[in-house]
DNA sequence: CTGTTAGCGCGTTCAT
DNA sequence: ATGAACGCGCTAACAG
């Protein structure tokens, strides 16, 4: 079997010019309705299909995304990701992912990559997003990043959920909960992760807990269990944990020590991601909307192609969703 | 700022036609190495980048990958998904990622949109593909399946791990901690579902357990827990779960039910993801090596660009990892 | 109003 | 080392 038809392959069949083949499949006005049937009979007839690489190269569009995530061992990144992919698809839009860029050299290589195929947009789900590798890239094609840096960055549109109220209800609900001592769980020092914190100190000082203001800090890929012995030593009874997967070494740490949890540990965690219910006793966590923040992004993308030059950064509001854990 | 530069600004400005432009950057012979140099220095300063679509629209190889995965939310996939990126990566090659095809329609839609870009090859990460779809997609790019379809598809490679003798050494290990009564777990009549189904009472009967097959069936999305207590009623002490999903479900229910494991009930898994050393107790899974079957999908499919026609069924062993939930 | 001609976009390729 | 044609769909300008 040969190679995919053509419009030219369609023409000849139709009997027309290759032009009026293109303007009748876009569904132009000027052509007519006669014509119209023999040229969709044609295509139908020889199976044709497009073919996208012409028509992006012709049009400078590719109607192609570029998605930058900085792994997708966290369920919280995948589930934005496949709420991106979601609306992209609902757009017309094809999703191209780039994983792993934790490092700046591989996130600038894949950027560069993504670039080079010319995608009409990209969405970065990481915290390791450097700020001016994003402004780079937005030279190309806008970027949405789902997520946070440290501060705006000029140029580039974004979706964020307020960490600092998400910590301060995690923190309200576990001194409602009738805790003094609450410590803070974290190894991120990225900007999320310090917004968390500071929304924790605040809360904490808000409630007149200064005192007992604990963080418990360790390296990526440390285990959380020194830490943790050491403040509940110091009578802890509570952790306010920077993510779920954090929050989920907090409860295996318990089940490993014997502590019963909530009673001899609350824990709440953040994103309430799936691994929210795989959690025993189920996680209370703070709720990011993730669905929503995948769809927003791809919604800041099409605004920028309809000319939008302002940037937006969206901050949608996180709730608390109580489980067993606190 | 005007558009990005190409070949002809290039030229303009080393003095050269496009051709040889063409030629320098890629490094063909025929350029005299003071030319090259010229050359490459006016493409560095113009800040040249080579237009990806023209190339293949030209070359018809685009140099893009589709992955098809039906869905992220089970880490065994995402794993799959990393290393097919990781290898494409070192290849050149760029990820399209389609995911949530569980559906024939939403599948089938999904892979047209991969074929009218041109992908170069296809990697289905997904139980749920349908021969006649694969065939189909095959006729436009060769299509590797990671996972096991009902019986081999003509046309189509695949990289399997043999889910059989991965039951046996589930339900080995288990007869050896002395279980006789051992239940399996399974939400899913897909082909590796029921290839572990058939393994795990192949392996009962030669182990002269044939009395205590027993299979708690459950609808995708059903609870675990009916089955497993009504097998617990029956003296049932040790559960092979088809995988660490629902393995962790059989582990959440026995925390439910304040059953220790593996004292009250041991748990096997299947897939050794991410999920098992999650779980508490970290949980005893069939490893299958993932890294290797992305990256073994993505050669599959470079042999078939290369000239391979003759189908390919590639089938790795997988080996128990032993931790404490039996 | 309907339909055609003649490029264009950008990198590759081949005959000269 | 070069000009011209090519891949395939889009589109401005033009003819009937």
């Amino acid at each position: 079997m040969r190679s995919r038809p053509t419009i030219v392959d369609v023409a000849a069949r139709a009997g027309v010019s290759k032009s009026l083949v293109s303007l009748a499949l876009r569904g132009d006005d000027g052509v007519s309705p006669a014509t119209r049937e023999r040229i969709l009979a044609a295509a139908d007839e020889l199976g044709y299909r497009s073919n996208a690489l012409a028509r992006a190269l012709r049009q400078h569009r590719t109607m192609l995304l570029g998605v930058v995530v900085g792994s997708l061992d966290n369920p919280y990144h995948t589930e934005v990701v496949e709420s991106v992919e979601r609306a992209a698809e609902r757009h017309g839009l094809s999703v191209l992912l780039a994983h792993g860029a934790r490092r700046a050299g591989r996130m600038a290589a894949r950027l560069d990559a993504l670039g080079d195929l010319d995608v009409d947009g990209l969405v970065v789900v990481s915290s390791w997003a450097d700020p001016e590798l994003l402004q780079a890239a937005a030279r190309r094609a806008p970027v949405a990043m789902v997520g946070r840096s440290l501060e705006p960055v000029a140029g580039i549109d974004s979706v964020n959920n307020d960490d600092e109220r998400g910590a301060a209800l995690a923190v309200g609900h576990l001194v409602a909960a009738g805790h003094e001592r609450i410590a803070h769980l974290t190894s991120s020092r990225r900007p999320a992760g310090l917004a968390r914190r500071a929304g924790y100190e605040h809360a904490m000082a808000s409630h007149g807990l200064d005192r007992h203001v604990r963080v418990i800090e360790r390296g990526r890929d440390e285990p959380a269990g020194p830490g943790l012995d050491a403040a509940l030593a110091d009578g802890c009874s509570a952790v306010f944990a920077r993510n779920d997967v954090e929050a989920f070494d907090a409860l295996d740490h318990a089940w490993d020590r014997g502590i019963d949890v909530p009673a001899g540990l609350a824990v709440v965690g953040y994103d309430d991601s799936a691994l929210a219910l795989r959690a025993r006793p189920r996680l209370t966590s703070v709720h990011q909307p993730r669905a929503e923040m995948g769809a927003l992004a791809v919604e800041l993308l099409r605004e920028r192609w309809a000319g939008r030059t302002a940037d937006r950064h969206e901050v949608l509001t996180p709730r608390l969703v109580v489980r067993a854990s606190a």
